[in-house]
DNA sequence: GCGACAG
DNA sequence: ATCTTGTCGC
């Protein structure tokens, strides 16, 4: 199963959040991407109507043929306030609730966020790799960073950049749909990730990673 | 000071 | 994230 190296006291402060951030950013790693990705896992957060609480849902997919070999949801509650920067804070503790109760390790973590597309290029995809050692990778439907449109093929893609460096890109997984945002986030590179995601949306804009754990922590009332 | 700002 | 109509396409 997945081991959780036990984070770091959670932070009440933004200051605190920032400092995580800083401190653990150097443990990002470029190397060790898996020969072969079989299974896929999708991360996402829902919010309930009424209460204050939050559902965390991920699902584990065959690469393959994109069917769903495993899955967990959690309740849970927003472990801190958003804010953009520090996303991660807020959503990270009940996601790695619900990866330590998978059955099976998945290959990869696709997250619902950015990874090094962040201003201390520690997005939540970064985070979630760090803590858990496994590779991962960012999936973002708005961008932080700036970028031009790239054509309206599917596969097509430009750079995303934020300060003059590049941090990820925006990728047209569907013609003439809105690009979806790709950033490293562990142990995996960019042309990997992108490569990646054009697998998971064969049909739609967002990979079925994203679309399984979004209905299925959506439809959990 | 002002705008921008993942989900 | 979530609030929201009608509409086009599979």
């Amino acid at each position: 199963m997945i081991r959780v190296r036990e984070p770091h006291p959670w932070p009440s402060t933004e200051a605190e959040a920032i400092a995580i951030q800083e401190k653990l950013r150097p443990l990002v790693r470029f190397d060790g991407e898996p020969a072969e990705v079989r299974t896929a896992a999708g991360l996402d957060v829902a919010y309930r109507d009424d209460s204050d609480e939050l559902v965390a849902a991920v699902t584990v997919l065959n690469v393959a043929d994109l069917s769903v070999v495993d899955s967990v949801v959690v309740c849970g509650k927003p472990e801190f306030p958003y804010i953009p920067g520090l996303f991660a804070f807020r959503e990270a503790p009940s996601l790695l609730e619900a990866l330590k109760k998978l059955s099976v390790v998945p290959d990869v973590l696709v997250c619902d966020g950015q990874g090094l597309a962040h201003p201390r290029r520690f997005g939540l995809a970064c985070h979630l790799g760090v803590l858990t050692d496994l590779p991962s990778i960012g999936v973002g439907k708005t961008a932080m960073g700036r970028y031009e449109p790239p054509d309206e093929q599917r596969g097509e893609w430009s750079p995303l950049r934020m300060d003059d460096e590049v941090v990820g890109r925006a990728l047209r997984t569907q013609r003439g749909v809105k690009p979806v945002f790709v950033s490293v986030g562990h142990r995996y590179t960019l042309d990997g990730a992108c490569d990646l995601v054009l697998r998971l949306a064969p049909k739609y804009r967002l990979p079925e990673t994203t679309r399984t754990a979004d209905h299925l922590g959506r439809t959990q009332d």
